[in-house]
DNA sequence: CGTCTAATTGAAGCATCTCAACATGCGTGG
DNA sequence: CCACGCATGTTGAGATGCTTCAATTAGACG
């Protein structure tokens, strides 16, 4: 692999992500533009880390949409994670082997690869960026747990729904939606291994909550019809995503 | 709140738990022992955090065991993580103002509060201990990851002995067990909480696993009678716990 | 135009839930 | 020391949410 040193790193999301948690200084920022990488294209649904994989670098995610999974015994699927522009993929690497799961493109998406030595480096002498990825941990590990608590307390219906009104809220926040309406990346059946449902019925229960009036479905596109009705059903509350 | 200077900080599971993950200096075990703390003692089914709590210390577990969980709308709850003596329950609240879950006591527990600040200072002087914690996050958002998976993707079956195991697993690491039989302290309506399950199936599914000789349940301790057909049914594969 | 993936629908089965009753053990007050 | 109350565990019966299998339709793309 070939760095491209000389060519800025674009950190634009990430720096808007990380300082949007407190600021950061000129230098740290200038330091995080001038790590060296190599870009890496995408595919949708192609793999980017493979479970159990040992990577020497680190992902950063420039450009798309992925999602974390691990596989089952029984070749079925457990979706634990979606990530947008700005993060972090595989900061965990930096003291951990192995990658415990998978992380899968959802759309055509571009990643510059850090080698993990750099980014060490960057955290001693800007030890403040480390704090704000730390953070920024804490915030996904809060996210996990909503997810977790989704999956195993409530009913097909509420689940769905909770996680299309998140979806709608994040993609707003990221400046992709008016908050009404938004592309949708997913499959039928990859919002089923992201919820631990049955593609079948995750089609019954979309077709359920658009015959209500509460949410549109057209191909790829989201459109929720009634906030306040899906937010009622779904108990949602944005509070916790920090946005 | 009277800090308990001159009284150093119990920091034994601690720096044992973090050693494992590499070493530290002298001087950082000493900072950590000369941590400025109150001692607080709580009782089984105790609340340490409530959640929405906004803390202004961090609490060190000191003794006994504790889990995090919150409460869904229709008063289920949903628990999400177990901690064993050396666990900063909620070091989140460095970054993050407010409590997303609550913390409460399993068993009779020993805490020790510790002012956010002084933590921070200490992170200033040693920043490898910091690395270390951060390790120790990305740790456990893979256990909570996995959990996930059982609670998404498993049958009550495969769920429980999964739960059983890892427990166990723990307890022996923890020193608390011989890997065999150990003291269970969550009563079946705690377990179907933590996997998502009602009162009445957990408590068939033990049946039945105890019928298949797998395990025998007798009121609050535990034993394993067969670990290699219980890890087969649960999928249980003890590395990620990095013990 | 054929092929592939995603979405859709029906029917039957089972895992799990709810409701309800009862048993067991333990701590506490009388 | 007994009696009571309360938390936990146990079991049965019936309801249902979700799954599996199977077949069909609708779009997307070379």
């Amino acid at each position: 692999m070939a760095a491209n040193i000389g060519h800025p790193l674009p950190v634009g999301p990430l720096i808007r992500k990380l300082e949007a948690l407190g600021p950061l200084t000129g230098a740290a920022k200038a330091a995080l533009a001038d790590l060296p990488h190599t870009i890496r294209q995408f595919a949708p649904h192609e793999v980017v880390l493979q479970q159990a994989a040992q990577p020497a670098n680190i992902y950063l995610l420039l450009n798309g949409c992925v999602f974390r999974s691990t596989v089952v015994i029984g070749g079925e699927r457990q979706i634990m994670a979606l990530h947008v522009a700005g993060a972090m993929l595989n900061l965990q690497n930096l003291f951990l082997e192995r990658m415990d799961h998978a992380i899968s493109a959802l759309v055509p998406t571009t990643v510059a690869l850090i080698p993990r030595s750099e980014i060490r480096k960057l955290f001693d002498a800007h030890p403040l960026v480390a704090m704000r990825l730390w953070h920024e941990t804490f915030i996904e590990a809060a996210i996990a747990r909503k997810w977790l608590t989704g999956v195993g307390r409530r009913t097909a219906y509420a689940s769905i729904a909770h996680f299309l009104s998140e979806f709608v809220a994040r993609s707003k926040a990221a400046g992709m939606s008016d908050g009404k309406t938004c592309e949708f990346p997913l499959t039928q059946a990859e919002l089923g291994d992201a919820l631990g449902l049955s593609v079948v019925h995750v089609n019954r229960t979309l077709k359920k909550l658009s015959r209500h009036g509460l949410i549109s479905w057209n191909g790829r596109s989201l459109t929720i019809d009634d906030w306040a009705r899906l937010n009622e059903v779904a108990d949602f509350d944005p509070a916790y995503l920090e946005l």
